[in-house]
Parts: C-alpha cells; structure tokens; sequence
DNA sequence: TTGTAGGCGTTATCAA
DNA sequence: TTGATAACGCCTACAA
C-alpha cells in the first residue's frame, strides 16, 4: 500500500496537519519544518493519495477530451498529432488526460460530455472540430465548466480559444493557384455546420473573387474530411463536363483522396490538375506528388491549449485568451512547385 | 453541486446504507424499495463520486496506456487506431482510459509508470511495442499491478496476452515474393530489442531458407519503424552494389518509405523492385503502388486487450488468457498484383 | 429488511 | 508556528 500523510506525520512526531501545510508551501511553517518535511515526504515516497485529495479539494487534476470517431478504423494523423500535444502538455503539467471516442453530434457524444461533467470526472474540456453552433459549449458554460476550444463557435461564449485564419489562409492558396495560372478551381470541403468549412470556404470564394473570377456552384463539393471522402468528391469534379483545373481541399486528407483519382485518371498532378490542402500532416509531403498545403503547428497549438486550460481551471489570470494563428503556406509539386 | 447519495436518501426518508446496497443490487433490499430507489436515484440525476468511490473501494476503474513518442511530431496511424479500440472498448465497460507519452524505453516512461502504480491511478495496463526483455512487464509484475500486452516478452511472467504471429507471417511473406519470382529479398527490421523484430526477422530468414536462398547479412537493415527510417534504410539498400529486388519490411510505414525512394529512383515498384509491409494501416491500400501486406486486425485486437484486462481486474476467470492471431496476406500492386 | 456508524486519506477551520 | 478535528461521499460490518 501507499505510504500515508500519516505515516509521515508519525515518523517526524508532528501533525498530519504540519505535514499537509508543510509539502504545499504555506508560509505558516517554520523554514526549518518545512525543509525537513519536504525530505522525509521524499525519502518515504510519500505521494498524496490521489482520490482522497480530490475528494477533498473537489477538484481532479484532469482533463477531458473526447475524440470524434465516426467509423471504427479511423486513423488521422491531424488527431494523433493533436492527441500527443495533449498528452505532453498534460503530463508535464502534472495533469491526467481522460480520452473517449464518439461519433461527432452524436447521442453518444452527448452522453459521455454529461456523465463527465456530471461526475466531475475532469476540471475542463479541449475541444476541437467546433460546430458553427455547438451544444458542446453552450452545455459547458452553461454547466460552468472550464473548456478551450479549437476554433471559435458563433454561440458568442467566452471561453479561451486559438484559431487558424483558415479565411486568410484560403485567400493564399487561392492566390498562389491562380499565380500558377490555374482559374477553373474547384473546392472539397466538410459539413456545413463546421466552423473550419465556413471559414475556408469564404476564404475560397472571397479569394476567387478578389482575383476577379466569379464563382461556380458547380464547383463546390462536400467530402468528409477523409481520404475517401475526397477521393468521391473530387471523382464527381472530374465526371463534371467542364472539369477543374484545380482543386483547393478544406484539409490534407481530402487532398491526398483528390490527388489518388486523379492519379487513376493518368493526370498529372501539378499540371493536368492542380491540388492544394490545409493542415501540413506529415504525410502531404510524401505523396507522391507532394502536396502544396498550409501548415499550422498543431502540435503548439494543442499544447497550449492545455496551458491555457489549466490556467483557466486554477484561476490564474489568462495573458491572451485568444489567440490567432496564420496557416503557412508550404509551395510543393502539387501546384506545379 | 453534484447530487449526492445522502440527498436520494433524504428524499426517500430511507438510510444511505439502504440506497446504497439498493443501487449496488445487493438482494438484502425488498424489490419494492430497491425499484422505487433506483427510479428516484436516475429521476434525481445521481451518480455516485468517483473520488469517494475510489477512496473507499481502493479502485480507479481506469485504464492506462503510455504511447511511445519518440519525436514529437508522432503521427503513427498504427496508434491512432489502436488507441481508438482502447477508448472505445474502455468507454464501453464503463472504464476510463488515462493516456500518456513518453520517449520508448527511457526515463520517462519509467517515471510515469512509477507514479502511476504508486498513486494507484490506474487499475492496470495496457502495454504494446513490448520489448525482449522488457522491465514494464517486470517492474508491473512484481508491484502485482495488472497488466495485458500485446506481444509477449521473453520474462515468462504470467499476464494475459495477445499475439500476432510475426513469424508465420514473414514466412508466408517471403513465400510469397519467392513465388512471384523475386528471390534477392532484403529485409528492413527495427530495434534489435523489440519482440516483434525478432519475431519478423526469424521468419524472413527461416522463409528464406525454406525456399533454398542462403541469407545474406548485407541485405539485413534496421529502420525505426518509421516512414523515414524506411527511407533511409531502403536507400543505403538501393545503393549496394548487389542491390535486392525486393524488401520485406517490418511495418508498413517503412514500406512506405522505401517505396518512396525507389521511386524517387525511378524503379517501378511491384516489378523492378517488390516492397512488403506488416499491418495492414489503412494508408497502405493508398499508396502509389498499393501495398502488398499482412493485415492484423488491431482495432478489434486492442478491444480486445481491454476486455481481457478489465475481466483481469475485477478477478473474473479468464476463458483465454493468451490469443494468436494469424495476419492475413493482401496481395496488392507492390509485389507485382 | 433496514439503519448506525466508522473509516478510506486529504485538506481546512479553528483553537492552542 | 503547530495540532485536533471535522468534513468530502461512499461502502460495509454490525446492530436493530
């Protein structure tokens, strides 16, 4: 068994009292208690007992983060990426990271975000993949529960946030097609009710527009942020009678399904099509034609969400509440180099 | 505030004691009040503390998993997907599943299983890329901490495990090439301590020496499981002077890498040169030339592992305490269709 | 069949 | 500066 508060108290003849007030720095114990204290604790392997101390402190040093899992072989490299940022940023701020899996606005999902909060499971939520209105947040601040987001929702909450100008960054890429000479450019995006498709594609269309090219709804597809779901939008692209010459797709994924049929069509990509994504995962640089994308730094980003979080779940004034990332654009064969 | 157990009772005018045995089904509670409990306890919206629970029954109904991350830009699909089977396998059972990372076989990690094990954060572990001999498997042991691997050290400690047969698979591998007319086969492995290279590279050689072709140790290379090290490996394979006509690597992000330099040197992959792969990732179906592999079902696998881990926890007999699974050979356009 | 009461290991209040 | 002591919410001997 673990060694107890006690147990210290009795090998020192002081007070569990002391002891307590001693390993968490109050200033009410004499310098020379507290150092020896602090040694005895060490040497004993004295560690709190976790559940008695968030019994206590009603508190439970942990965060949560619920994964969106829509088919059961899921593996995207933008949430092991994010999943590791949390991890680390978690563990070395001595915080647990409580993880579930669920269908993104699903029952399930709803289930799992209640009986946490309800259970007091976790101190805050990270959340990512916002919804345009996302009962996630309104249901968390309403609960008073601390959360960041990914991503701003238009439910007008506060919360700490960071963003990816995925607006700005959809205007660059927009551009930089069109300096490569592309003007037919079509545009694969998500859900509708996600907050990143909004945001890339107004900067899609802000962007065609800004270069004088008017817009074709024909043009416009909905994958699902997969591989696949690229791969059958941009296979509808392609049937259309007057074809893209580019394709500007809401994340790498989708890119890299785009990229596949064309390649089964003997296109070449680069020049037969052109085809952009967002994200910058590692795999977009190995393609094999390696693809022109946006980075964002997903791995800080994540990581500081928990900073944030945590600062959040303590009390401690937050310096910057929301933060704003610019995507960087990384030119590759896709585009033509 | 949470609704507590000692609020149902108030409002039942019942004891605490009755509350609780009633909820926990214990048949010393007439059914008429034990229905009338549980129907107020879930109109009242009660779940009991998780805190209080775990001081008491000295249990976390947790589950920990340490993912290795040697870089931290990790964004292995293998762990994405088998994370995902922990979580939803774990969600399922009413588990939690605590995550954390840490650099493979370093101070680290051993710093985090300590604490875990001590703080009793977790019930027990999940534990893969197991290592020859392997000091998790021991150190856990001991501490008499429950524990399930996928793959089994050579400690001959006793935990529930299961295994995909490595070294049937090469074998069928290196049949397979051999068939397809390919007979000067490298072999791309991992670190010379992991249980599933030993276990591969047995099997190469021995697949080898079944179809009469005497090893060659220049053919023999260590990557690290990534899709860099494949490269690398594959490169300083392509520039012997006897290059091989075929690799057979360990995993398929290393086929994935030296599919990509063989085709950076303009070799047709599937007939200049053969790559293979273990796994089975999703990514693999996808890549320039399709890649032929040997396909573990790791979703099921890593539900599985918690299945078998929870019944270990709780004290239920296990009906199977060791379970092989034989990979399926899928033959794509790598090794010529 | 139901209720009383003690204790799991901490932290916090109050008194010494 | 230190120490007794009462919670935190739950489970479980034991008593009724």
């Amino acid at each position: 068994m673990q060694v107890t508060i006690r147990e210290v108290a009795k090998q020192l003849n002081l007070s569990i009292t002391t002891i307590s007030r001693a390993l968490d720095g109050y200033d009410d114990v004499s310098e020379a208690t507290r150092k020896l204290v602090v040694k005895t604790a060490e040497e004993m392997g004295y560690s709190p007992n976790r559940a008695a101390r968030q019994l206590r402190r009603q508190r439970t040093d942990t965060i949560g983060y619920i994964l969106p899992s829509n088919k059961p072989r899921f593996a995207d490299p933008f949430f092991s990426e994010f999943l590791s940022g949390l991890g680390d940023a978690a563990a070395s701020l001595n915080y647990d990271l409580l993880i579930s899996t669920a269908p993104a606005d699903h029952e399930t999902e709803q289930k799992i975000y209640q009986r946490w909060v309800h259970a007091h499971k976790v101190d805050g939520f990270v959340i990512n993949r916002v919804r345009l209105y996302d009962w996630r947040i309104q249901y968390l601040s309403y609960q008073q529960v601390p959360l960041v987001t990914l991503e701003r929702s238009l439910d007008e909450l506060e919360h700490p946030s960071i963003e990816v100008d995925g607006f700005n960054g959809f205007q660059t890429l927009v551009t930089h097609l069109v300096e490569k000479g592309f003007r037919r450019i079509a545009y694969i995006g998500a859900s509708q009710d996600l907050k990143i498709q909004v945001n890339r594609l107004n900067g899609y269309m802000t962007g065609l527009t800004r270069a004088g090219i008017q817009p074709d709804p024909a043009l416009i597809e909905e994958g699902n942020l997969t591989r696949q779901g690229g791969y059958l939008a941009a296979k509808r692209l392609l049937s259309l009678e007057k074809p893209p010459v580019a394709i500007a797709c809401v994340n790498d994924l989708t890119a890299i399904g785009a990229m596949e049929i064309a390649h089964e069509r003997g296109l070449v990509v680069g020049k037969d099509l052109a085809v952009v994504g967002f994200d910058g995962i590692e795999e977009a640089a190995h393609t094999q034609s390696p693809l022109t994308t946006l980075y964002q730094p997903l791995y800080e980003i994540s990581r500081e969400l928990v900073q944030m979080l945590v600062t959040l779940i303590v009390g401690d004034p937050l310096p910057q509440a929301h933060i704003v990332y610019t995507p960087q654009l990384v030119i590759r064969a896709s585009t033509g180099g």
